[in-house]
DNA sequence: AACAGCATGTAACGTGTTACATGATTAC
DNA sequence: GTAATCATGTAACACGTTACATGCTGTT
């Protein structure tokens, strides 16, 4: 019961289209949160049956009519009231993980190929946010408080790519 | 589909029960996975089915008997096949994140408190892991091969750790 | 004419969570 | 005798993933 509070974050922010969501969270949200389009058009309808969002159909020019949803008083206390609860403890799950500590039951020179693949993934997405971060807040002192919010998940997300990449150079180093 | 590799991983390194398995997952793969014991019960009555894994039934002394589990060589066969696959690019999820995100919509003040307690706790599931690390790996040039992958995955945790504690304080710092 | 993109959706299935159930033993 | 622990399990439901379906517009 998550993706709800995740989407009226996402359309407080600014109302959007079931596709538009999908979009937006593939890239802003998407260091922490993933969701496909089926899973935001099943909650996005549920929202609306309950009354968290209202609807309106907007006809655009040499494109199909998108729905878009924005937030409505009971949305909006709902998205209060949940930020009110105290956080749960998180708990990560990691294939990653499971494969390194399994590596001895397998080809162990594969696995590190893998590896290298992967870090190389995560240097690539280091560089993306490192480039968001300079071109959508350049001055972090000016931001807004909703921006700064978004500013601050950003280097999160920055954070976590450094955890990933410092952990599969130790890995790498350690067993070669 | 991982949740049979991961079980299958932890049965290598020595066979055992259900609630054995729940145990173990909870201390040590539990930085980086979670499973409850219905579900390891599931996925281990699937793997019994699929001939992964044989059963043998042990009666213990003031205690119900237990079923214990050893991987098969049909069972290690699809592990190691399982780690020569590629790695899925992970994408993690975060409540946390939503709500840091989310923050100017709700009690600003009340989201900081909770913060400090989510902190204190990643403190303390820290300490715990540093413990660990002296306590089960004081000399960790001495490790063979699957012990060096559990201190390593061990390292992954307290590493992840530093990375939450360091993002929380970030956070809190700058809003506050 | 074929293909890619926009936009929304249905259906089937697999995984994860929550609540409850059973029965035995040990500790207070 | 009440509660806690060990050990295994069932059932119902919520959530997530994959594949497929529809129809329209713009491009090659």
């Amino acid at each position: 019961m998550a993706l709800e509070h995740a989407l009226l974050v996402a359309l407080s922010e600014r109302p959007a289209s079931g596709l538009e969501l999908t979009r937006r969270f593939e890239r802003s949200l998407g260091f922490f949160w993933h969701a496909t389009h089926q899973q935001i058009y099943r909650v996005l309808g549920r929202m609306v049956d309950d009354g968290w969002v209202t609807v309106e159909v907007v006809a655009q020019e040499g494109r199909p009519d998108k729905k878009v949803h924005t937030p409505s008083d009971l949305g909006r206390a709902a998205l209060e009231a949940w930020l009110a609860e105290p956080l749960p403890m998180e708990t990560f799950r990691s294939e990653l993980a499971v494969k390194l500590r399994g590596a001895s039951y397998g080809d162990r020179a594969r696995l590190a190929s893998h590896l290298e693949t992967t870090r190389a993934e995560h240097v690539a997405r280091l560089a993306a946010y490192e480039l968001m971060e300079r071109e959508q807040f350049p001055d972090p002192a000016g931001l807004d408080e909703a921006a700064r919010d978004q500013w601050l998940v950003l280097r999160g997300g920055i954070g976590l790519e450094h955890f990933w990449i410092d952990w599969i150079t130790d890995y790498l180093q350690e067993t070669s």
